[in-house]
DNA sequence: CTGTTAGCGCATTCAC
DNA sequence: GTGAATGCGCTAACAG
């Protein structure tokens, strides 16, 4: 169908391997003379390298997969263009799959991955609290093979990656809102069996307790905008009932719940923060453009995603880096004025 | 390195096609009996068939490519989710490229692509004004081999894809405002070179003009966010010279445009919509937490994507599907009550 | 139904 | 510095 090398070789009157050799940087460097001739016959020819015989002869494929949980959601997206960043010019391709919460899709992903032979498997939706034996063993087999294996959020024992310090980045938000005044608080917690959630709904709730304070209610809602449209509406619902009122603080585990968070509590006709304060977690884009500006962690979102990239390229995909977010104060927590 | 189909074979005692022909659908159904033992090794042995042999074998990837401009801008993201969508379960692996507004880098990810031997590209980034030759040809070729050429925006007339009525869709929007009561319009413009926001722009005055309304000023900027904020600084300061005042309703060309403008209204103190009406278009998922909630003209990104997705499927890369968006009128363009 | 064999397109030893 | 030959891992005729 398409041209191939051997089509440019004759063309240009010279062997496969001279074609080759010009065509691709080779150790060996043909005259120029005839270098000349055999580039002029592939661009008259337009040939295309096929990157799969190259694969198959060089044994080295110029890919790497990145797997995330939405790519339409803000955080993932953001760490998209960081690892494109990241891969630069390296001419390096990027497999991109869109998973879902489907964890057998993610597995599935995987071994897709690994039999396109990628270089790399950038994993960054959140693992499951307890061990996932399948996905382990999965890794482990794909590094036996010389593939690197980068986490974004909880790198396993076996992996290398980004390690994100939620614990103690929501020790701090905590910490920062105690400073603030706040003394009554509440976790949109999301999803139980994730660790990522956990992990940020423990560390807040732990610093709290430590500060002698108790958080009031604990709420477990799907990791997404919906889930917390949900769980605050089901909040909200039961303060009208206790017929309580007076600002408490509701820490959402991340951005797009506090969005959804937010949501719900406008459409009751409450006010943030009057009402309602509300922190998140990652500074996702997305909040720049909502009134009133959004508390949160700041998370650098990109640059993880460029980090991940860099590992790619530096075979450092068996390192650990720890990144903390760092809390940002802004209207949507600021404490009301009088009661 | 890894397991190959051989070892897989030799474990099981049977030869490489039986060992093919068991592990891969193929016409010929070995015995039950023989099928199991061949499983059993390969999955003993931790195999993984190799993509690039196989894709050399078949001739036949099953692998696509997507550009993008910026996948961490909403309108790709959604649009991304949407393809993968499409794409389904067919097992069909998504390349994906986010170019920037580099022409030249968006050319070279082409050339990568068929490198690839993509069984399908789509392009989803603004076209330009004036025909592209290089692109055209490239995509000639690509398509000559038996790639599908897929738009989303501006198709060229050799490639199908998803048609966007940018201009028709403007005119709506124009219609819908001046039945609110709106007299007085400026238009945020985006880079003049770019066929999308060129249309946009010139689809919405003609209306106005139509309806025997000047459109006062026109301004242009980059096609981001960045580039409707400082567009709508320079008329704001423009404005403010003037001592203009009265309510103006400024179209942006895209909803990120329009975000970036609505920051910098905001930043000196001006009120939307009774300062500066504002109009977007696309209806980016985004749009849904910003306050006031922003006029747009609604663009099913996420269908767009999925429709390109099939299309891919069903090999029917060179239809030409046309979309319209419909005018959302929200908060932001609301008419002003007294003046 | 199963095994043998010949490529798929290219990189790379090895001779010249 | 250049060409001929071998093999990467697998599929798909072709025989048996």
């Amino acid at each position: 169908m398409a041209i191939r090398l051997t089509d440019v070789a004759n063309e240009a009157g010279v062997s496969l391997a001279t074609a080759s050799r010009v065509l691709n940087g080779s150790a060996r460097k043909p005259a120029e003379e005839i270098s000349l001739k055999v580039r002029q016959a592939a661009e008259k020819l337009g040939y295309f390298p096929n990157a799969q015989a190259q694969a198959l002869a060089r044994s080295s494929t110029k890919l790497i997969g990145l797997i995330v949980r939405d790519i339409a959601d803000p955080y993932f997206s953001s760490i998209a263009r960081g690892v494109q960043r990241g891969l630069g010019e390296s001419g390096i391709q990027l497999l991109l799959a869109s998973v879902g919460s489907d964890h057998e899709r993610e597995l599935e992903t995987i071994r897709a991955f690994m039999s396109q032979r990628t270089d790399a498997i950038i994993l960054s939706g959140s693992r499951l609290l307890e061990g996932d034996q399948q996905l382990e063993q999965l890794l482990e087999n794909y590094q036996a093979n010389g593939g690197q294996a980068i986490m974004i959020g909880q790198p396993l024992a076996l992996t290398g990656g980004i390690q994100i310090d939620n614990d103690g980045t929501a020790a701090d938000l905590a910490s920062a809102l105690v400073r603030l005044g706040h003394r009554r608080f509440a976790i949109l917690a999301g999803d139980p069996e994730l660790a990522t959630p956990r992990h940020r709904a423990q560390g807040f709730s732990d610093k709290l307790e430590r500060t002698g304070i108790a958080v009031e209610q604990t709420l477990h809602g799907a990791f997404s905008r919906e889930g917390g449209y949900l769980a605050m509406s089901d909040f909200l619902t039961a303060r009208e009932k206790r017929k309580e009122s007076g600002q408490i603080c509701v820490f959402c585990v991340s951005d797009v719940m506090a969005l959804g968070a937010l949501h719900a509590i406008r459409e009751r006709g409450l006010r943030v923060p009057e009402d309602i304060a509300i922190v998140g977690f990652d500074d996702i884009p997305t909040l720049v453009d909502v009134t009133p500006s959004v508390s949160t962690a700041r998370l650098p979102l990109e640059e993880i995603g460029r980090m991940a990239g860099e590992m790619v390229l530096s075979h450092s995909g068996a390192k650990l880096v720890v990144v903390s977010g760092v809390p940002m104060m802004r209207g949507s927590s600021e404490l009301a004025t009088a009661d």
